[in-house]
RNA sequence: GGGGCGGUAGCUCAAUUGGUUAGAGUACCGGCUUGUCACGCCGGUGGUUGCGGGUUCGAUUCCCGUCCGCCUCGCCA
């Protein structure tokens, strides 16, 4: 078997004169006559011409080149040249070229489906690519993806390490608990009728290590929850987890901004500097949404004591609703400077349309000049005129678009538009990176249907130090130790300090309804462990996926999933889920009621 | 669970108001071609129009159901 020695895209011109194995992938094939043809290979590095003539090919040679078609696997043997029929700028190989002497074809192809092409590959639908995921790979995009990737896990895996992290497997198949996402379960045969859960997260564990006494600890580990897929969301999924003992929240949120800062200097040669803090509060008033993206200036204001005062029934009716959970109605607006002209009716109807997918009624919307406002609903702002100028700074040529709903839909109604916004008008300077730590989030949110306190974050969250006091006599109000980082606008980690006593865990338990006896059911295992001497701890958890995702530029999280998930959760290249056969079922004591096919 | 878009040759797409033998590019096959490089030129093969029903003299086209893919709302502690 003929033996690489070189790498096709690695040929350069001061190989020239050296004798070189190639082994790689038939890219294409171009005949100029019987006695002289070209192929490119390519390998993992790139490609490279190799050329096949009379002057130096035996017949047997030529024939045996002759049929070489695209994706044939193939190593070839000659000299490397200096190409003598002028280099070829596209190829970073281009310049030099390899003379065939020996040919081995390992594997012939068939016609193949599709071709890793960049050329090809952006017209390719996505169904056919996953199909055959092993050639759509082979494209050098993708290829340059799945390294990008595992520079990250590397370069993570350094910076953690050196900073005293350990790196801990947790297990698979555990217990599923209440609270968050559905689980996938897979059912015991020791046990008929008992089910083990996949983890959601390795949450508990990496707790439990810390009152291990393991101190730090890290995993890049793969999650799931059996919920509906989205563009930057698949139901298997990757995290580097992370857990730090004796710490509060300033000390995981510096040791987090150490890491992207260095991880953005190795990708980037990129100094981020400190990443700012942002509350909560802050972001839901000022840019609707609890992962604002800063990189451009939109912001939201709330009128809603001023537009008391106009009569406009629109704004009086969501003045006085009610959100189911008892927060009154809001009027709140955007002002987008400059909007007036850039905003065609047609653009401002569409809005008026799209925002009622989150269920707001629409987006009143007024101009204003330098005679006041006009058109729209100037008519109703009268009372208001001034102190709505001021309030938002208007200049003429401005636009103000409105919400006026519950808090949480004008709030909703209102993020959403200001990104769509920013994307209509191209508000957003390519190649920036604003990283931003969203703090001071509430403990709980209120569950209006289940009647209940739900944690917001999850219920293993501290409460802020200073908010003690208020856990029981007022929830709604009560923050939490939680922090998430903010890139571009997607949420890239997030975690929090821990309870780490527990009697403060039974109290969070209780708040949301777990009752002494469920919570020492569902999670007697954790309790116990905090009984049994549990260091303060705290710790953070980053979506791997979407974290390349930001780096490699892409906004389909399948792209950089080496074998990616369909939106219902499909393997199309194996074919999964599956049905199993009756006999595996029998030994799993299961039962299906789904329609036999 | 809801909404939207899509499914025609291996691939990417056309096909007028429901009307002749469903076309083009590319890939593939054959021939020509001695410096190409997304090579070029000539010729050819290739179709369960996702699947199942219905309406009609006639369905890629209209209707119903269903499957698959993508986007999205809900959901995702």
């Amino acid at each position: 078997m003929l033996k690489r020695t070189h790498f096709c895209g690695d040929l350069r011109s001061v190989h020239a004169g050296e004798r070189a194995t190639l082994c790689g992938w038939i890219n294409t094939y171009r005949e100029q006559g019987r006695g002289l043809f070209f192929v490119d290979l390519r390998d993992k590095q790139g490609l490279a011409q190799v050329v096949f003539g009379t002057e130096t090919c035996p017949a047997e040679l030529l024939e045996a080149g002759r049929t070489l078609r695209r994706e044939d696997v193939v190593g070839v043997t000659g000299m490397i040249r200096v190409r003598t029929g002028g280099a070829n700028p596209k190829l970073a190989s281009g310049e030099v070229e390899l003379l065939a002497e020996k040919l081995e074809v390992f594997n012939k192809a068939e016609t193949p489906p599709i071709l890793p092409d960049e050329y090809e590959a952006d017209k390719i639908g996505e169904e056919t690519r996953l199909k055959y995921r092993y050639i759509d790979l082979r494209r050098p995009k993708m290829q340059g993806i799945l390294r990008t990737r595992s520079r990250i896990t590397k370069a993570t895996r350094d910076f953690f390490a050196a900073h005293g992290f350990l790196e801990i497997e947790t297990p698979l198949l555990i217990k599923s608990t209440p609270e968050g996402a559905r689980d996938f379960v897979v059912p015991s045969r020791l046990h008929p009728g008992s089910w083990y859960a996949l983890p959601q997260s390795p949450q508990l564990f990496k707790q439990i290590l810390m009152v291990a006494g393991c101190d730090r600890y890290l995993q890049i580990c793969r999650c799931l929850r059996d919920e509906d897929p989205r563009a930057d969301r698949q139901a298997e999924f990757s995290q580097i987890d992370l857990e730090m003992s004796f710490v509060e929240r300033e000390d995981v949120i510096a040791m987090m901004g150490g890491y992207v800062a260095s991880l953005w200097k190795e990708l980037f040669g990129v100094d981020l500097g400190t990443i700012p803090t942002m509350t909560w509060a802050t972001a839901m008033e000022r840019y609707g949404i609890d992962r604002p993206d800063t990189r451009f200036e939109l912001f939201i204001d709330d009128i809603s004591l001023m537009a008391a005062r106009c009569d406009f029934q629109v704004f009086q009716q969501a003045l006085a609703s009610r959100s189911p959970a008892g927060r009154s109605g809001v009027v709140k607006c955007i002002r987008v400077p400059g909007g007036a002209d850039k905003l065609t009716r047609k653009m401002t109807d569409g809005y008026s349309e799209w925002v009622k997918t989150f269920r707001a009624g629409g987006v009143p919307v007024v101009k204003y000049t330098a005679q006041g406002f006009e058109s729209g609903i100037a008519k109703f702002l009268g009372p208001i005129a001034d102190e709505l100028a001021a309030r938002l700074s208007l200049v003429p040529g401005d636009m103000v678009l409105f919400a006026a709903d519950t808090w949480e839909i004008a709030t909703k109604a209102l993020g959403e538009l200001r990104l769509r916004l920013a994307a209509d008008l191209k508000l957003i300077p390519p190649g920036k990176w604003e990283f931003l730590w969203v703090v001071d989030f509430p403990m709980f949110d209120w569950d209006a249907e289940g009647n209940r306190w739900v944690a917001l974050h999850h219920p293993f969250t501290s409460p802020n130090p200073d908010q003690f006091g208020i856990l029981e006599s007022d929830p709604g109000a009560c923050l939490s130790a939680g922090y998430d980082l903010v890139l571009n606008g997607s949420e890239i980690a997030g975690g929090s300090i821990r309870i780490h006593r527990m009697d403060v865990q039974q109290r969070v338990f209780n708040l949301i309804g777990l009752s002494n006896e469920e919570a020492q059911s569902k999670f007697g295992f954790l309790l116990n462990a905090l009984r049994h001497g549990a260091p303060p701890h705290g710790g953070i958890a980053f979506g791997l996926d979407r974290l390349v995702m930001h780096v490699v530029g892409t906004d389909n999280i399948r792209d950089v999933i080496a074998f990616p998930k369909t939106q219902s959760g499909g393997d199309l290249m194996i074919d999964a889920p599956s049905p199993i056969s009756d006999e595996q079922l029998r030994e799993l004591s299961v039962r299906t009621t789904a329609p036999t096919s």
